[in-house]
DNA sequence: GGAAATTCATTCGTATGCAAATGATATCAA
DNA sequence: TTGATATCATTTGCATACGAATGAATTTCC
């Protein structure tokens, strides 16, 4: 156990790493690879929403009423990519929003009722994503990986 | 620090997961935001290059002229991404395009040399890159995600 | 050999995702 | 108080990402 791995880095250390970079081998690559598969397991449950989507409604259920600027934060979105995320949801009647009395910058936005039904209805479906992307892994793995994860995000 | 822990799970234990779905918690959504750390940490190294376009270029190196289709393939790209990534490195000189002899239908994509010198001059720093978005764990840690990212991918 | 199925590439439409610039409002500090 | 800063939201431009439809070429299989 000791021996010859000492030999190894005694050779291996000559030249340290030259020629090969294996792309399918970087944490990017295979981090974007796994989040393809997750969405694509979203998709196939809850079809007529998106990820980014169902994160505003389910913060929104959680916190209550915030600025728009605020639950972009809350759910790591750019206040860019949040408009685009609420005009949509607001479209479909699911978010409603209206003016902050006292700070005329801010925009508030709320569930509606049709989205707050919508967001209790699709609760159970998001647990069976979760459980469907983390079945390649057992118990014990996806605590672990959920550990490091979170380090890394 | 026990007696009180214990007559809580017996409370708790009659509804088992009702309410409370915390979006922070969801596989998908940290997923998501380490993609984002990543890719940010991409952008700082490398400005005038995306992920996707260095994956196409590094990919390119490893296994030479390849259709686009098959391109897409391997660097885990739907057929009308991978055209518009191809599009731009095109535009800019670093892959050139050419016909297939026999199957008229696939489109050749192949480095320049301008492109090849892009992507060994890039490599070094993709390490970096991979290096930096790895650094919140140890080194065992990271053997450990690794194995399992790879499951989920 | 030829119809049916498959493959390759393109195009369109929609939805993130982010940088940068802008305008309106609020806050801070001299 | 006012001038500098900071915050909130919007807009524009660019780059993935993917479903669906289309057309051209190839392969399969009877």
């Amino acid at each position: 156990m000791s021996g010859e791995d000492n030999l190894l880095k005694l050779v291996e250390v000559e030249e340290p790493e030259e020629h090969d970079y294996l792309l399918q081998e970087q944490v990017g690559f295979i981090l974007r690879k796994a989040h393809q598969r997750h969405v694509s397991i979203f998709a196939a449950h809850i079809g007529d929403l998106t990820p980014p989507q169902f994160a505003a409604l389910a913060k929104l259920r959680d916190v209550g009423e915030t600025s728009q600027n605020q639950l972009g934060t809350l759910i790591a979105m750019d206040a860019a990519t949040v408009k685009g995320v609420i005009d949509r949801l607001k479209a479909r009647g699911l978010v409603e929003l209206s003016k902050h009395e006292g700070d005329k910058r801010r925009l508030l936005v709320n569930l509606t009722a049709e989205g707050r039904d919508a967001i209790e209805r699709l609760i159970p479906l998001a647990r069976e994503i979760t459980r469907e992307t983390l079945a390649p892994l057992s118990a014990k793995e996806i605590a672990t990986f959920m550990k490091l994860l979170a380090k890394l995000a």
